[in-house]
DNA sequence: CAGATTACCTTGGCTGGCCAAGCAATGGGT
DNA sequence: ACCCATTGCTTGGCCAGCCAAGGTAATCTG
């Protein structure tokens, strides 16, 4: 708070930049994640990790791409996450019989023995990120990310034109 | 689709997990970010890359502790991001001669030139993922990010406790 | 005024996540 | 029967982002 202080002195950033709402959003969903992170750790687990295995713990063995739709990730993301996961003990993988190329994954015990501790963080965060919000608020704002994703998603589709514009930096 | 193709069916994922907001809260902001890397990366940025623009276009001269502050992100974070982006001539740094541990971070010519762009792609993506919601519910939409992001910070304040219970994997 | 505490940044290590490129197996077209 | 396009996954490279630990400067305290 010396002298030298800049200008600025706003502290909420921006309302008047492009997009609002992008920036709550990606703020939010920041926050959201760490304190994920923090409550996941104490089950032993990484961020985005519960995702793969309430998928897994839903769907008894499946395939990789199957994982990788119904997740929406990259398929390398995918791969190396399981990599460690079944390194770690999690997981298991195993070729599948009927296609040569796919791998089916699976819970190990290990890896479902931790479904209710995540589960028991997941409705707990839930809990404390809503607090205060009414019923009709949640299903409100349930609604209204719903309709950000369907629009993204018809976003992500159309958009393989340009190669590989270059990259400057 | 062979036959292989075990029980699970249900391609949305979960309705029923503990956190249904959270699930969708998590997607949103995922898809977001890689629609707005794809439009960013024409400029030559990198996702994340432009919010610390944007807080440089509007402050002049800042110290980095005012950047992670107001980012919320991890000071090692802002380090290397400055890094790379000093690295790239889009920033600039130098000590602050009023306190001789901290740094001055300034966006140079070429970073200033990337303002407008930046600002296009922001409000074309915020147009593109709002698109068919009502003013209505753009606002709602804000004022309902805007409570659980307060929630979220208070969660995160009063989380100081465990020192570091171990991570199993 | 000296010693302890605090603020500010850096480095190292690890994960999630992306893209681009590559390899193997499947399936369709002629 | 053959070739080619497609699908499924892997590897390598890179960046954001976290935590933990360390070093230097400023500040608070005795």
């Amino acid at each position: 708070m010396s002298g030298t202080d800049p200008v600025c002195t706003e502290t909420a950033p921006s309302a008047a930049h492009g997009g609002p709402v992008s920036v709550a959003l990606a703020r939010v969903a920041r926050m959201h994640r760490i304190a994920a992170g923090r409550r996941l750790r104490e089950l032993g687990l990484y961020p985005g990790q519960e995702m793969m295995m309430m998928r897994l713990w839903d769907c008894g063995p499946v395939r990789q791409s199957e994982l990788i739709q119904s997740l929406g990730l990259d398929a390398s993301t995918v791969t190396k996450m399981l990599q460690r996961m079944e390194h770690c003990g999690l997981v298991l993988r195993r070729p599948d019989p009927a296609d040569r190329r796919a791998v089916l994954v699976e819970a190990t015990d290990e890896g479902r023995s931790l479904r209710a501790g995540v589960e028991g963080v997941w409705s707990d965060l839930e809990q404390a990120s809503l607090s205060g919000l009414a019923p009709d608020d949640r299903a409100e704002l349930q609604r209204l990310l719903g309709l950000v994703a369907d629009n993204l998603r018809e976003e992500a589709g159309e958009a393989g034109e340009c190669p590989a514009p270059p990259r400057g930096c």
